[in-house]
DNA sequence: TTGATACATAATAATATTTTTATATAGTGA
DNA sequence: TCACTATATAAAAATATTATTATGTATCAA
């Protein structure tokens, strides 16, 4: 249950830096695109290169930045590389997002 | 209502840009701070300032970039700036970063 | 074992971001 | 007006990010 009753916002310089790490993360439009793509789904590299639309090379880096930040695992079927977003709490938050950002109003 | 039925995240390429734009600008650890700081008040530069932690200066180029990319907006008064966080789903989306980030389990 | 497909890595050049230091401007009260 | 507080701006150096190009490695099927 999302609440909120304080005039700011508690964190601790702990979570501060875990969360803009992860923010920056999905701050990129591509990298933000990738995750829309895969959403709840588990994709190989390669779905996620044609749906995006840039080299392979530069997905497959961004993949990386978005493993390092645990935004999404990967694991190995046969010769592709299946990914997905690690937390369901992200796809929470990327919800929110899309509240925000496209709203309908 | 937050809801979510697709596998993937529907997202005009438009709404992509400016979501990971907003994103980015919360994906700075002194930004994201200066974004808790203020909350749901509105506060004069310096209080910022002292709350977060580095220089005027600093503080003053961050609180552009925050309103650069309208996350923030800010007022006169007296001579102090009073700023505040601009869009109330901002916060809801920083109530849901919290459920994400400081996760209490 | 060869060739094809799927993905990763490395190097580099281009560009963007961040912090620092110094200085400028605006309001306020004496 | 003067000194003070609050905030902004500029310039430069340090650092980080990004896309590109080329090449490497793993898997699979024939």
């Amino acid at each position: 249950m999302i609440t909120h009753d304080n005039a700011y916002f508690e964190m601790k310089d702990e979570n501060i830096t875990k969360a803009s790490k992860a923010l920056k993360a999905m701050g990129h439009p591509l990298r933000l695109k990738i995750l829309c793509v895969i959403g709840e789904q588990e994709l190989p590299v390669m779905d996620i290169v044609k749906q995006v639309g840039t080299t392979q090379s530069n997905i497959s880096q961004h993949l990386d930045i978005l493993r390092e930040k645990d935004i999404i695992t990967s694991r190995r079927d046969g010769s592709k590389i299946l990914c997905r977003v690690r937390d369901k709490n992200l796809l929470v938050l990327m919800d929110a997002m899309q509240q925000t950002f496209c709203a309908v109003d």
